[in-house]
DNA sequence: CAATCAATATACCCATGAGTATAGAAAATA
DNA sequence: TATTTTCTATACTCATGGGTATATTGATTG
């Protein structure tokens, strides 16, 4: 004897635990990504939390509820940017070809981070916002994303594939220009992030001395 | 008969009313060298005008005796940094070789700007923390330096002596890589500002692309 | 000498904003 | 159903710091 039809799901309004869990990570992301938006567009100590929650709809407490401190969520953003610049440096550490083209690869990718919400805030965040403990492991954070533009450079200059200039300044240089977008790339502009990095990793790595 | 000698002149403490101007424009100048040194070490609003009054063993109503609120204190040490960048592109406009020499010493004063008070403060302060008026005479008057740089850049590539670049990308690339050290130059380390600026201008104009 | 002005300090006011104590609602668990 | 946990808001505390009212001192000027 066939068993009664289970009648057809009906969308429930129950959330399992995964779902619950679910849930509060995307709360979670929301107020970081808020967070990173109020401290990109009016700098750390002038972004309020009170204005970071009421962008949300929500109220300070909530903040604290899922990201803790003002500084808390700051470093969070800042290593939010960090990692992706880290593996971009790793992605480009591991791949084939010259020291040029490896290199152009991770500064196509190195801008174009840097004109996201949480890689501007790397840019924009200085270290004396910072306590003392978070500036050094920021810093240190910093230098490991510039040695590996130095060991690319380094290792272009070794194969040919880049003038033989000095190691440092060339990050510095590299950096700067491609740093800069962080603070005048306007994201609803016209301009994408893509043909930006482009434009500029051309000219950085080309100069403007004519070649014949 | 010969008059009676006057006798030796003896060093006054009283002042004369040019010296009593003169004094007032030197503890004027202090007040804004202490201020917008405060201000590059600290970030605007993280650098409190007693921090400031404290620095120069003065108390806060005398930087409000000598320079006025907070934001016009910010606003006069920016106009400094906008005088000396706006002076020197106009010495390159009017000096005499082709568009490329001229763009380089440009640059070379421009960098060395940015790694001087005033410059820096040029740099680091975002349009955000001023008011709408301020802000935009800000903008107004670093937007007129970019235009003598494109200026500068679109003759050199008129008289074949830059390479046909597009000049806004080409500025842009540019001054990211010469505002830089306004972050991570140090003024008490061993790099003086000329060896810097030289350095990066060379690598920035001549880019990283071996040449054959 | 009187009146005034310049320069500076003390002591205050007040807005902002970080951070928290507390409470209540809803859901989960026992 | 009772209890605990999760989530969220209201309503506070408190420090900081911009800005000012007022007093004081000393020099300048009439």
């Amino acid at each position: 004897m066939p068993k009664p039809a289970v009648p057809a799901a009906v969308p429930s309004p129950f959330r399992s635990k995964a779902e619950r869990e679910h849930d509060r990570a995307e709360k979670r992301e929301a107020v970081l990504l808020a967070a990173v938006r109020m401290f990109n567009a009016r700098g750390y100590h002038a972004a309020s939390l009170d204005d970071v929650a009421a962008s949300l709809g929500v109220s300070k407490p909530t903040i604290y509820h899922y990201l803790g401190n003002k500084e808390q969520v700051l470093v969070e953003c800042v290593n939010r940017g960090l990692s992706m610049l880290r593996e971009a440096a790793d992605t480009a550490a591991g791949a084939p070809g010259s020291g040029h083209d490896r290199l152009r690869a991770f500064l196509l990718r190195y801008a174009c981070i840097n004109m996201d919400d949480f890689g501007r805030c790397v840019i924009r965040t200085n270290e004396e916002v910072l306590s003392m403990d978070s500036a050094i492991r920021f810093r240190a954070r910093k230098r490991e994303i510039d040695d590996a533009v130095r060991g690319l450079i380094a290792e272009g200059v070794a194969d040919g594939s880049i003038a033989p200039v000095d190691v440092r300044f060339a990050s510095f240089a590299l950096a700067g220009a491609l740093n800069w977008p962080a603070r005048w790339h306007d994201p609803d502009g016209p301009l994408s992030p893509e043909e930006v990095a482009e434009k500029l990793v051309d000219i950085a790595l080309g100069g403007l001395t004519p070649r014949r």
